[in-house]
DNA sequence: CTCCCGATAT
DNA sequence: ATATCAGGAG
């Protein structure tokens, strides 16, 4: 299959129909708990970053609160995410940061997001448009896949498929399609097994039949 | 490219 | 047992 400008917009239309009521899943009250959740979800499922927020943001929810806990401490309370001497090491720097430089807030800004320790292009995209309402794209593992998958954005690099999804998708529909590529990678285009059979968007897909069932 | 890393699904 | 999970830094 040809993937043609005219499949693509039937793709995003299919998408945007079928995830039309998706929301972010990390659980956050601003956008700092945001970027923290955020920074946390590296190679982790949401759902265990949530329960790990919850339990952390009790005890600290605020940069300057989450300094006074100390390293040792912090790192306890992530463990379970993984990753967790780093994460927890970033997440320091990166309080101590917004203390002394932007008085303990998070700012709208994608460049001075991404020269936090442990904020990269991906998690520095998911603040500006999950926190900040501002139009952009990130591309994390899901939506490389499903993007690629779908060829709606192809290539080997997210920053490749980013621009690709900027360009096939209408600005004003960036922020909703990324997490229409997330909902659908987590629940039908799964990295392991996709369920091609029920997928809605299998007539519009050339990679569904590499995974049918051969004859 | 490698390393970081525990929890979960298959 | 192993691939994968809302990645980033060296």
């Amino acid at each position: 299959m040809r993937v043609t400008k005219k499949i693509k917009e039937e793709q995003i239309r299919i998408l945007g129909e079928v995830y039309k009521d998706t929301k972010p899943a990390l659980i956050f009250r601003n956008p700092f708990e945001l970027l923290i959740a955020v920074i946390l979800s590296a190679q982790c499922t949401d759902k265990r970053v949530n329960v790990t927020t919850a339990r952390l943001f009790q005890k600290a929810a605020t940069p300057e609160a989450i300094l006074s806990l100390g390293l040792a401490a912090l790192e306890e309370e992530i463990r379970d995410c993984g990753l967790f001497r780093n994460k927890a090491k970033n997440i320091m720097a990166t309080c101590q940061i917004l203390c002394e430089q932007y008085g303990g807030e998070v700012p709208a800004d994608f460049a001075k997001l991404q020269e936090l320790p442990g904020v990269g292009r991906k998690t520095a995209n998911v603040v500006m448009s999950v926190g900040f309402n501002a139009p952009a794209i990130a591309v994390d593992t899901h939506v490389f896949r499903v993007s690629n998958r779908l060829k709606l954005a192809a290539g080997d690099t997210p920053l490749a498929v980013e621009q690709g999804l900027m360009k096939a998708i209408p600005k004003d529909k960036w922020s909703a399609a990324h997490h229409w590529l997330i909902w659908h990678g987590r629940n039908i285009c799964k990295a392991r097994k996709p369920l091609c059979g029920k997928c809605p968007l299998a007539d519009v897909c050339p990679t569904a039949i590499d995974f049918q069932p051969s004859p």
